[in-house]
DNA sequence: GTGAAAGCGCTAACAG
DNA sequence: CTGTTAGCGCTTTCAC
């Protein structure tokens, strides 16, 4: 008696044909009504959703699924972290998904995950999705068309977020790959400074956003004519910015530094401050992603604005057309703008004489454990 | 035409009966062997999974659940943040709900959005789930038994993270709400040291997170007998905590502060040390979270680390036991260990002689424009 | 504008 | 151990 409005209760969902004898009309018609469908008179249409209110009637999604050939789904697959970038961009299609009326199922390949990412698509496809979205995808074998065709035989969509396509289907879309030119534009920032050139402290090269960024990089160095210092790479942890930093420390070449995200950049300054280095007076850096905790570290980080938003909607505008108009030319992308955030910790060289480096290699050895906070860093020399 | 289920293209994707034929066995055979039922020869296993293979079957989703009436995915309601508590947690939760052989579906509730969390969970009744997880819930309008009754007439169980339950389900389990106990935990380590009171900076009092560290917090001072300072509340944003942290800075009872996040902790911090202060010597800070640069922002951040995978994983096991034996009792819950990281943000209160006051005072005053940012922040703003 | 039939591909009882 | 018979609740034709 009582109508649960769930699924799987004792009591029996109401189904579309309830719906359909309490208006007095046939299951179709309630169908229509639930549809949108056209030629449904404005009485009928009223009474249907009466009753289905009533009844607390809600779609069966499995059947409508079984019946169309359409999920009304769609997959994403990201690397189960909870990095800024990636879990910025999952939020971001999240929004636009639902927005576009479909669901949204997610996988996550951890990295190592012997599946990787062939097993994720594989599992999407398993649970029926109409569409798949693969964010920030990393280098794996037999990810793109290798031997992970085996399973990877994809004829729905794809779109690729931040790297360009690593898979092989019928429809493959990428958007937010241009981290390159946001390299660009943070290596030119630092030249525009004064600095010589720019080192970087990379992020793993397996993930091609990492590649991207330090194309980027090298390209504007050349493009300058500047010389092209050895890359640190980190694995986009401040940890990893950490020993990137005692390294590059020891360097008195290392006037600016581009990191490939703000973790990374936030380490390299601690250790670049613990070295006896000021920043930026000594070292300027600048980190990537534009991190919530970025305007308030010390100092606060120059850094460039990734607009996951954007890109997401871009993106998933464009799957979703895909998606619903299979035989329809894809739509154009329009590029992401390139945001950089001028902050502090980005100022011109020291002075490029000689002392600068005596300097530096004094404060070094006697660089012991400073901190907590740099009573030094105040009065400032850049006015 | 009549084929197509959206997976295939061109050529119909094959159906259990398809391999059935191949294999030479009945239709339901097939089914056995894919649910990985008893009785069945390995002979006839063998030569299913054959066909199966050379077909490249895979079963339908949409049909299965139609059949079956279970859906066998987990419908996850987040806050669509990139916060790092909420996002580790969704990450733990995604992983976990997959080893058990569920599929996860996502569903953002943006703050200020009117259909809110009710929205959210109707939402993911429509896409047909077996259980919910609602994540880090936060207080709204109708969201519990209230007004929003009306779509929240739950029949399967839910799971709530970081949270008493705020729905009504004919099961609803919690974890991870033991943010009292190491709010406890933070605020006596604190006490320890050697401070008078400690003063907190709390999170958005809408969200249960924030209640459940400011009440660990106010209890462990009364417990105490340590007067109880007003409370400051902030966004969880550093930018909350900058702002926290200039009125902070202009009372010299302040020497330890209790954050509720680590990104207000740091932006605290950063108001602080603008003020003039030192931290740790000045003022103690401890944090929440342990997000990834807490180890290596300036100084080196105290905090207490959530175990986001264990709390995850515990409540997704009792939610898999509940939509799996929907009679059984449930599991019972163990609580998640507490886990302070002692850093170098915290320290024994100054002198408790007069000076320590005079000290402040001065060291305010003559407090300068450090830090490269707001030229003003600094010095004498405030008398 | 509306309705009646016929499946979608699978699982769920029951037979053998 | 294996097969048969019914549906699950909806969307599709195609009539009316």
């Amino acid at each position: 008696m009582t109508r649960g409005t769930g699924r799987s209760g004792n009591t029996a969902a109401p189904r579309s044909v309830d719906v359909a004898r309490l208006a007095g009309v046939s299951q179709k018609t309630v169908s229509r009504v639930f549809n949108d469908e056209q030629y449904v008179s404005a009485e009928v249409r009223r009474r249907v959703l009466e009753a289905a209110e009533e009844l607390g009637y809600r779609r069966n999604n499995a059947a409508r699924a079984l019946a169309s050939g359409r999920t009304r789904s769609i997959g994403v697959v990201t690397l189960g972290t909870a990095l800024y970038g990636p879990a910025s961009l999952l939020m971001g299609v999240e929004r636009v998904v639902r927005d576009t009326g479909y669901a949204l199922r997610v996988v996550n390949t951890m990295e190592g995950d012997p599946a990787g990412m062939a097993g994720a698509v594989d599992s999407l496809l398993d649970q029926g999705v109409d569409g798949i979205v693969i964010s920030e995808p990393i280098d794996e074998e037999g990810a793109a068309g290798g031997d992970g065709s085996t399973s990877l035989r994809l004829d729905i969509p794809v779109l690729v977020l931040g790297a360009p396509s690593p898979a092989a289907a019928p429809l493959v879309l990428t958007a937010g790959d241009g981290a390159d030119l946001m390299a660009h534009t943070a290596t030119e920032h630092l030249l525009n400074l004064g600095h010589l050139t720019v080192h970087h402290l990379a992020g793993p090269q397996r993930w091609f956003a990492a590649r991207d960024r330090l194309e980027g990089w090298r390209a504007t160095l050349t493009a300058h004519g500047r010389p092209v210092p050895p890359v640190v790479e980190g694995d986009w942890s401040a940890a990893s910015g950490y020993r990137a930093g005692r390294e590059l420390a020891e360097n008195s070449d290392v006037t600016a530094v581009f990191a490939a995200n703000d973790d990374m950049a936030i380490g390299l300054i601690r250790a670049l401050v613990e070295a006896g280095l000021r920043v930026p007076e000594d070292v300027s850096v600048v980190g990537f992603d534009d991190i919530p905790v970025a305007a308030y570290v010390t100092p606060p980080l120059t850094t460039v604005r990734q607009p996951f938003d954007a890109v997401a909607q871009e993106g998933l505008k464009r799957l979703v057309h895909a998606i619903e108009n299979p035989s329809a030319a894809p739509l154009p992308s329009s590029p992401p703008p390139v945001d950089l955030i001028v902050r502090s910790s980005t100022a011109p060289p020291p002075s490029r004489t000689t002392p600068a480096r005596g300097g530096r290699t004094a404060a070094r050895s006697r660089g012991g454990a400073h901190h907590p906070p740099l009573p030094n860093g105040g009065p400032s020399t850049h006015h």
